[in-house]
DNA sequence: CGCTCATTTGACAGAAATCAAAAGCGGTGG
DNA sequence: CCACCGCTTTTGATTTCTGTCAAATGAGCG
């Protein structure tokens, strides 16, 4: 690495991104990421930041380069929905609109490669392919939001539960277990709290409880630390979800969880 | 009407297309609009027709002009969930896809504005400032598919059918109903059969009816007949929305339903 | 009229929310 | 090091809600 040229700030930055190939940063050319790395920067957040609130001047938006991001929606009732969860490279924020309609909080220490909203659409303007990417990156996220929600609305906990964990577990930060056993098996790390997670599927933190639970007594996981399980019986757990194998890796490949 | 000029077929077509003011060919040029004109025709589609199914080649979008389509995912029990509901001037169809993740079927008669999936890729390549508005309106239907599905996770039952009865209570297409009283109150159109209601909202037909039947009870809807309630008491449907009034009139503005 | 299909109503069982309390975990300060 | 505190997670008991099964009613139609 040329350190010289990294101090230039202007060249170079994009390229090192670890996420630079799966963002829709992907889609720009030579020049336009050259632009990219003048307009943007890394900032980073602790967990429970707000990064923007819901109603706020939607004035940032980027890529989530590490860590978990929290999309949520606040009810009359004072109850946060969590509306999503956003993973490195996926983008964040809402480009086109004056306010928010959600909140982004950091769901654990994160870091964000930003602009500002304006310069990210003056940027697209100048830049169609990347305006393209980012239509097809939506599109994707809307199929997966919707296949999301056919999935809250008519399966049981367990299954959602079941698919949540199954979606984890295909994440790539998930280290491997080498428990003296031949077969490795995946450690599904859960990013958020149990009150988030119950928020998100829907349901409350006990049942979440009794169901995780459920999933250890049947062998399917065996605890390691509160946030940390390790998935023995990944076919099993397929099974719980009640849905094809192939919809399920559809909705990690494109969909990265949101919904 | 000039028809002459209609018969060509290729000039003013569009112009009197009852959604093309808000439809995402609003923000056509005058020779784009001439171009669409001539790239697409109306097909009409009988109540029950699949037009598009799950797995198939996406190959026809378009708009909807009149009636309203349904979109379903089916899950592997064989379930079919509706994932959104598109009413007229909604786009339809998945550009940039080779397959379709849903199917799509006339909920009702419907009429559709529809042109081939590649022709429309290319037109839109031709036409940075209609890929623009595809965007913007993807954008906004991404929004509120969050935010239903934020709202049918963490909601009883009766409040997804408040919430979605006053959804409908917005729509334009309401007549006011003077039935001697001083205040008119707005007719609540069902568009379609409590089966497909109840499978939107994520719940049966049964529990539907009872509920319903609960808001009759309460004196909040009048039934006029199968398909048509008055709406008597607007205010205490909005509160067993639990949710603000704006965000759910925010939900109509942009999303129209669509989850 | 008799047919079919959609909707409503009833009875019941199962799932999940709620209420309540115990256990685990991570700090802080003595 | 330990005790204390606040928090999250787990577990237990109970109630409420909702899905399921079944039957009655109503609407549209030849």
């Amino acid at each position: 690495m040329n350190e010289t040229v990294m101090k230039l700030g202007s060249c170079g930055k994009c390229e090192q991104c670890p996420v630079h190939h799966r963002s829709i940063c992907r889609a720009a050319s030579a020049e336009a990421m050259q632009e990219l790395s003048r307009l943007s920067h890394t900032r980073n957040f602790e967990k429970g930041t707000v990064i923007v609130a819901q109603g706020d001047e939607a004035d940032i938006v980027g890529n989530v380069v590490s860590g978990v991001v929290k999309l949520t929606n606040m009810s009359m009732s004072g109850q946060q929905n969590i509306v999503g969860l956003l993973f490195p490279s996926d983008f964040f924020g809402r480009a086109y609109a004056e306010t928010s309609r959600f909140s982004y909080e950091a769901a654990t220490d994160v870091t964000l490669c930003s602009l500002g909203r304006q310069a990210f659409e003056g940027f697209i303007a100048r830049h169609p392919e990347v305006e393209h990417a980012l239509l097809l990156n939506t599109l994707d996220e809307l199929d997966a939001a919707r296949e999301w929600a056919a999935m809250t609305s008519c399966h049981t906990t367990m299954q959602r539960v079941a698919t949540f964990l199954f979606i984890l577990s295909q994440r790539s930060d998930n280290r491997f277990c080498h428990s003296g056993d031949k077969i490795p098996h995946v450690i599904i790390a859960l990013p958020i709290g149990r009150r988030d997670i119950a928020a998100y599927l829907g349901t409350t933190p006990e049942t979440l409880s009794r169901n995780l639970q459920t999933l250890v007594r049947k062998q399917i996981l065996r605890p390691i630390d509160t946030n940390h399980f390790e998935l023995v019986n990944a076919s099993e757990l397929v099974e719980l979800t009640g849905e094809m194998r192939e919809d399920l890796e559809s909705m990690y490949g494109t969909g990265k969880l949101k919904a």
